[in-house]
DNA sequence: CAAACCAATCTGGTTAACCAATTTGGTCAA
DNA sequence: TTGACCAAATTGGTTAACCAGATTGGTTTG
């Protein structure tokens, strides 16, 4: 067979091709929670695309915990109705990548509330983590050098310690990209990083006193310059 | 060779281990943003892993923008610098499954900002489309059918107008373990669902009015139930 | 007649072979 | 000396072959 090699852009297509036929084969068969899928062998060969292609897509829709597959038996409707799940195909098959725009608006609304928790659930380790990555920032900035990875690993640890599993996922997957976007839109100045310094110790200080109300505020506080980038209004 | 079947537990377990690896690797060369990894044939051999392991495992790097790929050339280290990726990697290793109060944590927290965005933004279309989840869930709940899916989908029509692709994302990602909890700890009994119709009411129509002051509150009171599951104290 | 058993078949997962684009090191001509 | 050029090696991506566990339908046995 013809071997094509497919741009990430072409091969985003495919997925998304798939999972449509996917969702018209699931609304045609009328399949329900907990029956099976045809195997990918077959879905390969009536898709007519390769096997890869209808594993990537289906264990997209596993992430999303649309399908879940048993090893040696098959692929399977998970427990959401049908019109749930055709919905949702629907919605992932709209998703754009996000903005930057919308990645800070969101980092300040999952910061604001993991800095609420980690001050109520610190625990003495989290305390400490917090305190030697406030550390490794201050010592970078007041040598002058670029602290962007240790202010954000600051807030990573925030997120850790408010014990929120799925908050501290969220945090993890959209630094990467607001790294990326800080570094190309220089957010961060370097008279800014001075600053930073204070306000990360006055957020640290309110966590360690387990004041909430008062570590929210100080993460406002920090985050004002990115309220320029997201007109933001107070809830 | 030996052919060995994995359970999913197992399975993740390897992705750890690898992952443990490559920081290790990284940190014990000193690669830098931009450096290329070893080969997966090479790592695959060095780790003494499948090959495919070690695919699995760089695409889940990739996934939190850590790592790169470029076809016929090789892996490389995102623009993120060596401390940061380090304890993002430390973190991923860390990361644990959300647990229900979690995923319900994080779900008001969306939501109450997803409903705000989506009064302030909210299009023509989007409004058909929240209208007409809605009207599926209300027929549904006079016929005392049983109305997850379709309370559900209302909800993320109104996080599709909040025009936030991050916040749309997420609110999909957390979607189906909050039904599956839903069901197995039956939060909606019947007689909820019928107060539930007037309260969608009441959010449908802030949105159309567009005043997101009031959109917020509705969605609290709509949360109401839900706190018990949560204690959370308002912002 | 029902239950236990068994072998053929089907399945997702795994490994190996293959492909084409990209690098790369060296060669040759200007 | 330098720049263009080319072929061989390397790479991630793709396809095909293979594996062992699960399913299933029929057969046998109590």
């Amino acid at each position: 067979m013809k071997v094509e090699v497919l741009t990430n852009n072409e091969k985003r297509d495919v997925q998304q091709k798939i999972i449509a036929k996917l969702r018209d084969l699931i609304e045609y068969k009328n399949l329900e929670p907990g029956d099976k899928l045809p195997s990918e062998r077959m879905l390969s060969e009536k898709f007519g695309v390769s096997r890869s292609n209808i594993r990537e897509s289906i264990q997209k829709l596993e992430f999303y915990g649309i399908l879940y597959s048993k090893p040696q038996s098959g692929t399977f409707i998970a427990d959401i109705g049908r019109v749930a799940m055709s919905g949702m195909m629907e919605d992932i098959l709209g998703l754009e990548e996000p903005d930057f725009k919308s990645l800070v608006e969101t980092r300040i609304l999952l910061e604001l509330k993991t800095v609420r928790l980690a001050a109520l659930r610190r625990t003495d380790e989290d305390l400490e983590a917090m305190r030697s990555a406030l550390d490794a920032y201050k010592s970078k900035v007041l040598n002058k050098e670029d602290a962007v990875e240790e202010d954000l690993l600051f807030h990573l640890a925030i997120a850790k310690a408010s014990k929120n599993s799925s908050m501290n996922t969220f945090m993890l997957i959209i630094t990467p990209e607001i790294i990326t976007n800080f570094e190309k839109y220089h957010v961060c100045d370097s008279n800014q990083s001075f600053k930073g310094i204070q306000e990360h110790e006055d957020i640290f200080q309110a966590i360690k006193d387990q004041d909430p109300k008062r570590a929210k505020e100080m993460m406002k506080v920090h985050f004002k310059v990115l309220y320029q980038y997201c007109y933001h209004s107070d809830n």
